[in-house]
DNA sequence: AACGAGTGCGGAAACGTTTACACACTCTTT
DNA sequence: AAAGAGTGTGTAAACGTTTCCGCACTCGTT
């Protein structure tokens, strides 16, 4: 799989120079118009492309973009690749794909080898808000970095993810719409800011629509930590009117578990999600949650990259964006 | 991003040529000993690693293996690539991935800048059964190359995917001792080999039996497909004992739009669905359904590709892994 | 008429490896 | 004692680009 046809053929056959014909292929100055045109009809009568490895070599930069996200059959994380490789595609880069588990050590494992292969950017979702500030510490300084949906306690990259406070906000609105006066919550602890900030916004929404707050567990993202949040809520006293949770995997893991101690949903309980996508559209009863704007984030975080890649320099930014809220059964049936 | 230390460098601090360095390192043969031992302390204590760049260029292979998948947002394609992306990396590759989106000609281009970036190895999910097989034309005869999950119709490469023949026999065998008497099937079209071949095993084994075939519908592997195919059983006819999807998600579409025109599952029908995976789980009814046997077929497709790849020739392979079944609610409470 | 600036092109170096080849040396074999 | 077979090491070429630099030439300006 060598390339067929390089540059020094090109060169022989228009019978000109390599140096020339790199020039005229590339579009730097000092060419004629005749010899751009010439050189440019015979590449392509000889089906010449240019060689990557080659370039990379020479140049130090790869088109390439390396991406690590923690857990790449978690739906969500899934959902952000395929829209990142489309956004990338278009830019005209290609995707290095790795998987840290959440654990460091692959995080940085797998950081390293991304420099090694010279990658022109990174894009990652941080494995945990703290620990992850020394894994991107292995990045040198200014090089194109984003962090996507997480972000690390120190601001050490260009962020890019959903507003958690317009989410949360929207979804009590709603809820205090539906006279819900007693919520708990079910979210995932601190390793993720997403974590952190859901939980704080539902404290500080709770609060100023005056509702109470009968109990809350602290788990991961996963439809089993939703499984043992219903667990714990349904020893720790009787349902509230609703449960916020902090994942549609965690409204469904609660809700599966719920139903099978003989509570229905909406019916006993109102239950709200976060992330939007087909679970909740396909789910019984289907999900009220935050819609998040997963190609918005995508577009955001390539096109923070590439600025960055062209020298874009300056302080590091931070991207919200606004999610919207989509009704479903489970905070009752939809009027 | 650049090496920071390279070879040349090493050599000169461990004053030697960086031929010798080269072979030390490399574990080439026709270098002492203790010399092997001194360029390695070295270049431990230079903290270098080899620039897979340069060796890319030099080798003509870059440690590098593509995959395309059609559509990284389907939830069973996620797994898939997860599975094979720590599988990869076991074995010393990195993933470049892209999403054909079901497309031909975006299978073509890629493929194509796969070839370009001198990629190792190629892993696909042909976008359809007959026209995938003009763009597998384009990679060199012998190239390692795995179709994973769905196979072309002539066989142009190694394939690895699940028995669907043993599949579908599971299911009926449950859905025999459940004392189904006629059978429906909602199921994908003639586009891929899984679309087919649960087909025919299911027209097949429905006679085997002496099930009665209420009604068939056969659109994707989708939710939407699964919504679709609901409508169509319930305008045709009653509805029958069971029916039989193609696919996890075709199963709750399904059932999801049975449950809007107010029929239960398992209540007034069973139903069955393929893949497995935790949309299965969490669902409400949880889902019987055939188990693929996701870890086994990523395993086999990476060491069939590395086989391959150290000039394993030869005829070329069919690999079926057999999944097992999954007993869910949908086919009645688990006793 | 001489000069400087600008333009078009080619030669060759450089990116960091791996490896073919040559050389020197040590054994073993005749 | 000469030849042959290893063994360890170095020199240099090669992979395919991009680009620095130098040369030749054409203008427009003094």
């Amino acid at each position: 799989m060598k390339p067929t046809v390089t540059l020094t053929e090109v060169a022989a056959k228009a019978g000109v120079s390599i140096a020339t014909a790199s020039r005229a292929l590339s579009g730097k100055p000092r060419v004629s118009r005749e010899m751009i045109e010439r050189v440019r009809t015979v590449a392509a009568e000889l089906g010449y492309r240019v060689d990557p490895i080659a370039r990379a070599l020479r140049e130090g930069s790869s088109r390439l973009v390396g991406m690590i996200v923690p857990g790449l059959d978690i739906p969500y994380f899934a959902q952000l690749v395929a829209a990142l490789e489309e956004e990338l595609n278009r830019a005209g880069f290609e995707l290095l794909l790795a998987d840290s588990h959440g654990f460091i050590e692959e995080e940085v494992r797998r950081l390293r080898v991304f420099g090694d292969r010279r990658v022109d950017g990174i894009i990652i979702v941080p494995a945990d808000r703290t620990a992850s500030i020394q894994s991107l510490a292995n990045i040198p300084a200014g090089f194109p970095t984003v962090e996507v949906d997480r972000a690390t306690d120190r601001p050490v990259a260009d962020f890019v993810g959903v507003d958690n406070t317009r989410g949360m906000e929207l979804l009590f609105e709603h809820l205090s719409e539906r006279q819900v006066a007693s919520v708990a919550f079910a979210g995932a602890d601190d390793a993720s800011t997403n974590g952190v900030e859901r939980w704080e916004c539902f404290n500080r929404l709770a609060g100023r629509h005056g509702m109470e707050v009968s109990a809350t567990y602290r788990g991961d993202f996963s439809t089993q930590s939703g499984a043992a949040a219903a667990e714990h809520l349904l020893q720790t006293g009787p349902l509230p009117d609703a449960i916020v949770c902090g994942s549609d995997q965690i409204a469904v893991g609660l809700i599966s578990r719920l139903h099978k101690h003989g509570y229905g949903v909406p019916g006993d309980v109102l239950v709200t999600g976060f992330d939007g996508g087909e679970l909740a559209d396909i789910f019984l009863p289907t999900l009220t949650t935050v819609l998040q704007p997963i190609s918005s984030i995508a577009a955001d975080a390539v096109s923070l990259l590439v600025s960055r890649m062209e020298g874009g320099t300056g302080t590091i930014r931070r991207s919200l964006l606004a999610p919207t809220l989509q009704l479903g059964e489970s905070t009752g049936t939809i009027s």
